[in-house]
RNA sequence: CGGGAUAUGGCGUAGUCCGGUUAUCGCGCCUGCUUUGGGAGCAGGAGAUCGCAAGUUCGAAUCUUGCUAUCCCGACCA
């Protein structure tokens, strides 16, 4: 057990923000609601880029990129976006600085006084179709399938690292079509692909389904999201994809000649996942004992740590462990051999379990003497000694294992915390207990905001596996014909 | 933007009510020796204009006023 650990039942939000900074994910910046993200915790967002841009890739996507600033003018040019993100821009409005005439330091110089402000991007649909405008002319020039990968700035009042913060990383795809339904195979496709990456990737079960009108993002026809359950019952928004209809085209002129001759705007969609989802990551997999990875998206797959008296001893384990290292490397596998004298075993086995390590192997005189080493493994921290002869085969499925077991134990964990509720007392004494409660709803936005007000939980989508059925919205008692997700949520 | 609180070495803190030697303790850091199978022990050492500014006083971390920053609770969070 981690010393001085606050620990995740007694309180949450301490809980989690330890273990960002101690396992060396993160730290709050001097910057109010930014983040700085550390080696580690850059070195785990890089696996997850890395593994989305091939699934966008693999789905006919290219990356490009897209300035920073908007004109301010851009941003009005939908109403209803303009309006979702008016609240939390960030404005620069002066392109000098000069010296203070007092002495002291730098003021910003009054004469230079930009004749548009523009806005840092909180997203970046805006200028993204300024430019598609010139892009299409034909139907031959769709679709437009891009991505870019880029920090957006939201000034929000409350920060929470990873989760919500003023400025963060992301990727945003925006893609341009000739039809209605070719844009609403792309909507719900990239959010299969964000899905897949959950459960595959990150072995985080989510559901898949439709925003309300009331979440739906500002400027979309439809907002598709994959909704996760964090391990205080709380759910996260992980990744949506939204079919913005002909909204944007209209707003910046978008249109296209058709196989007809025919002048139509084009249809449209974006999808965004950001660093967020290493908040997911940490909310779903982690215990009292630090961060706990899943093996496919581990920095650090296998930490080994040798156990010697003496430098002699040192010497016989390192040539022991040189070839496992490089057999592990062969197949694929991100080995640590962390045989630094400074450090005792102890500290390293507490390090490792941190930073979440899945697999940790230990070799000291007894394993030399033995042909023998210790495996332990991050998930259950059981620990095995096992014969060094095949250890590597063994280890490449043991990594397979904890990726599965993680997977089918966040999934449990969801499913005992996901409850049918059918009247409105059950619901106010449900929704305290946490997790997601399925219940009917009558379809209206006021019934949803009066549930928001009086219990703080939220719908967090229209599940796509909820079953046609008849019933009785919970709050109105109106007829319903589907079962929503309700929870609180991050 | 409302309500509450805090500000002391790199980090976490005692001291503040009731002003008075050289500002307390732990972690971390440096040096040395002994250690190494679950965060080692001992000895020595470095490191602080007590958030900033002004005031009261023989004397201010401590009292007064102003400012700034941060945190918590609300509001906000497509």
């Amino acid at each position: 057990m981690a010393k001085d650990f606050v620990k995740r039942s007694e309180n949450y939000s301490e809980w989690y923000n330890e273990l960002v900074s101690r396992a060396g994910l993160a730290e709050n910046s001097a910057v109010r609601g930014c983040m700085v993200i550390k080696p580690y915790g850059y070195a785990l967002w890089e696996k997850m880029q890395h593994q989305l841009d091939q699934m966008f890739k693999d789905t006919g996507h290219q990356n490009a990129y897209f300035p920073l600033f908007i004109p301010k003018s851009f941003l009005s040019r939908e109403a209803d976006h303009v309006e979702g993100f008016a609240k939390e821009c960030a404005v620069v409005t002066h392109y000098r600085l000069k010296t203070n005439p007092d002495g002291s330091g730098v003021v910003v110089d009054p004469e230079a006084r930009l004749e548009e402000e523009l806005i840092v991007r909180p997203t970046s649909e805006t200028i993204i179709w300024s430019t598609y405008k010139n892009w299409v002319k034909s139907y031959r020039d769709l679709p437009i399938l891009c991505n870019q990968w880029a920090n957006v700035v939201r000034w929000e009042m409350r920060t929470r690292m990873f989760l919500r913060t003023a400025e963060f990383l992301w990727q945003e795809g925006h893609t341009a079509h000739a039809t209605r339904e070719e844009a609403e195979i792309e909507t719900k496709r990239m959010q299969e692909v964000y899905a897949t990456f959950a459960e595959q990737w990150m072995a985080m079960p989510v559901v898949r389904g439709v925003k309300s009108a009331n979440e739906r993002f500002a400027g979309a026809v439809d907002t598709y999201s994959i909704e996760a359950m964090m391990q205080d019952g709380k759910a996260l928004q992980a990744g949506t994809s939204h079919f913005l209809g002909q909204n944007f085209a209209k707003a910046f002129g978008v249109q296209f000649l058709n196989k007809e001759n025919q002048l139509e705007y084009v249809w449209a969609t974006s999808w965004g996942v950001s660093t967020r989802l290493i908040g997911a990551l940490i909310m779903t997999h982690s215990d009292d004992n630090g961060l706990v990875l899943p093996p496919r998206l581990a920095p650090i797959q296998v930490a080994i740590v040798p156990i010697a008296k003496n430098e002699e001893q040192m010497n016989h384990i390192n040539a022991k462990v040189e070839p496992i290292i490089n057999e592990l490397k062969a197949r694929g596998i991100s080995v640590t051999y962390d045989n630094r004298p400074e450090y005792k075993p102890g500290w390293k086995f507490n390090e490792y379990e941190f930073k979440g390590v899945p697999v940790r192997l230990a070799i000291g005189q007894r394993d030399i003497e033995n042909g023998t080493c210790e495996v332990c493994r991050r998930d259950t921290l059981d620990k095995a000694t096992l014969p060094i002869e095949g250890i590597v085969n063994h280890i490449v499925q043991l990594l397979d294992d904890i990726q599965n077991a993680l997977f089918r134990r966040a999934d449990e964990f969801r499913r005992q915390n996901t409850r049918k509720v059918d009247t409105w007392e059950q619901f106010t004494e449900e929704i305290e207990k946490g997790g997601f409660l399925l219940c009917h709803w009558d379809g209206t936005t006021e019934t949803e905001e009066k549930i928001k007000e009086l219990t703080k939980a939220t719908i967090r989508c229209i599940p796509f596996d909820s079953a046609p059925e008849e019933g009785k919205c919970i709050l109105t008692g109106r007829p319903s014909k589907q079962r929503v997700l309700f929870a609180r949520a991050y």
